[in-house]
DNA sequence: TATTGGCACTCAAGACCCCCAAGTGCTAAC
DNA sequence: GTTAGCACTTGGGGGTCTTGAGTGCCAATA
């Protein structure tokens, strides 16, 4: 086991590497910060702390600098959440202020974050989950088309156009729309494709054919809602950040527009310190995020943890600034959606 | 006025620089085109051409560089549009299948243009212009929240949500919704906001705070259809060209994000050669996109046309192509479209 | 008059070299 | 366990040189 001091010194080689961008050696160490002791015994501790595959040196005879799993370990045991100046705090109760439209609020939101961390913000739209139907709709719209319209009690509404090419009549829209509500509303949307299963052999003969394209409609209505939604914002703050990284930003914009897979990665995540998961460098498993971190939290949208927020950067980043960013936009905009 | 020749060294210029990245002098010029002159003549042209600020040398006694003003004479008099390629035409039928669902088919286009032209492709949603009011309905969800539904017919349907403090009667809702239907269904867009102008006056005192609100909504649900959207891919290719940037490219992604002057932008263009307009460099007149260009093609939506696609990338890149993948992408949106 | 060969000049980029600051590991002494 | 001392390493900054691709200009040529 690590002793106190040791783990001290990687502290230290965290925060100034992250402050500096300088690999860091042992007598800069002992100028910066009071150790009590020689350089020759921070020299020790490194090589004890490399041994350990906590730090690394980019070459012989240069300073350390973090491994993954050395971010890992400060993250954490050894960060503390660095409280939000009042100005941050007066920047997210101005700017981010309820609207009645989701979309509005989210959007508001994510731009809000990526101000605040000078990272990449992401909000995941609310989750499917255990929400429920709240209700469906059938518009008829012209030239045979009908938009079915799903609302769900997460706040989401889906909305999914089809052609209908043998026509309708109104009455028929509306008996179908009537027994679709009857048969889901309040019902969980995991459970609607089963509960559609016979639905249409309700029906007469000569209306199936109407009956099946609004069920495959809004089947892909509760698809899209399962396919969660992302809204992003600040990628500039990536460029801006280039040498953190070895090679291009190509590929961790490519792996940013492949939304299937950041989504994947922030349901998966469990908030670990301080209410915020962190996934470092390669803990991602993606390749085009070797050289970033992610740290999401979730929040909730009254009463009911829904989905996830959070920022991408190199994994050279603030954490502690960053877990405090992510912290208290989450827990406001849970408390906004509250009200 | 410029001698054919020596316009035809400025294609030859133009043509070198996209394909080598490398400043082109008069030697390499005859060693790879057979113009039937010396390299002592091509001299005496190419100082002519930096004379008319067409091409200029990045250091003395370098080769040459094509200016913005060089590109657009490029693109003006000496390209011709590149036809695809028989894998190019393929990928366009397969990728772009039709979809009753207008947001699903602009998503298919961009990511299609995107990679046919290896640079970021955006999708303007179809634009307020002459479209009309198809019809509007209120749903009630719950709680007293009110979904605010604007169908255009050009396929747009804005959802907008409003809270309703002092709850209301579902015969309220039906009445509000049958007179704002009887004063707005064909109506244009632009002419929404004076029609209710007086609209609230028609009810009785104790519901006017009721219809206020549901004006309010359907009147910020007109304005987020004249705000356009855009929808954008292939961010990652820009990094991929990021040294044909003399900086960073974190101005253009902000530009990027700022989709606001995007639109505006897209908007102003007219087509120029071959159906497709072209920005060059500071002809957009917006600083973060000094070093880009922007072409932009219309498409139609059963007829009418109602916006714009393009690519965006780095003034050094291969603009007879791209006018080509546009143009193709552009029409074969129009003909799906119209379907 | 347009074209050409010749020539002197320029300059960015690469190759090389050298040195220095910051860093390391190791050992013997405290 | 800590420290001072020391020999060793090395990336990077700063020069200097060379080279090759390029230029402009001029006098000769067709």
């Amino acid at each position: 086991m690590l002793q106190d001091r040791t783990l001290e010194v990687l502290r230290a080689i965290v925060q100034d590497y992250i402050n500096t961008k300088e690999p860091v050696g042992s007598k800069t160490l002992v100028d910066r910060h009071n150790f009590g002791v020689s350089s020759a015994t921070i020299r020790n501790d490194m090589a004890l702390l490399e041994e350990e595959e906590l730090i690394v040196a980019p070459h012989t005879s240069s300073g350390r600098v973090p491994t993954d799993k050395g971010y890992r370990l400060f993250v954490d045991r050894l960060s503390e959440v660095k409280p939000l100046s009042n100005a941050e705090r007066a920047a997210i109760e101005t700017l981010l202020t309820a609207s009645s439209d989701l979309e509005d609020t989210l959007a508001k939101t994510v731009r809000l974050l990526s101000h605040l961390t000078n990272q990449v913000a992401m909000v995941q739209f609310p989750t499917l989950g255990k929400s429920q139907v709240r209700n469906i709709e059938l518009l008829s719209i012209t030239d045979g088309k009908v938009l079915i319209l799903l609302v769900a009690d997460n706040g989401r509404i889906e909305q999914h156009m089809i052609d209908t090419p043998g026509g309708y009549e109104l009455d028929d829209l509306a008996e179908i729309r009537a027994r679709l509500n009857a048969t889901l509303a309040g019902k969980q949307l995991a459970s609607v494709e089963g509960l559609l299963a016979a639905f249409t052999e309700n029906f007469a003969p000569d209306r199936r054919a109407l009956v099946t394209r609004v069920v495959n409609g809004l089947l892909e209505s509760v698809d899209a809602n399962r396919t969660e939604k992302l809204l992003l914002a600040g990628t500039g703050n990536l460029a801006r950040r280039e040498n953190d990284f070895s090679g291009s930003i190509t590929p961790v914009l490519d792996a940013i527009e492949e939304q299937v897979v950041l989504l994947r990665l922030m349901s998966e995540m469990q908030s670990e310190q301080h209410g915020v998961g962190v996934r470092i460098g390669r803990e991602s498993g993606v390749v085009g995020l070797n050289e970033t971190s992610l740290m999401v939290a979730g929040y909730e949208n009254q009463g009911a943890e829904v989905a996830k927020l959070g920022v991408l950067g190199p994994t050279r980043m603030d954490y502690s600034g960053n877990i405090a960013a992510i912290r208290a936009v989450a827990r406001y905009l849970t408390k906004i959606l509250g009200e």
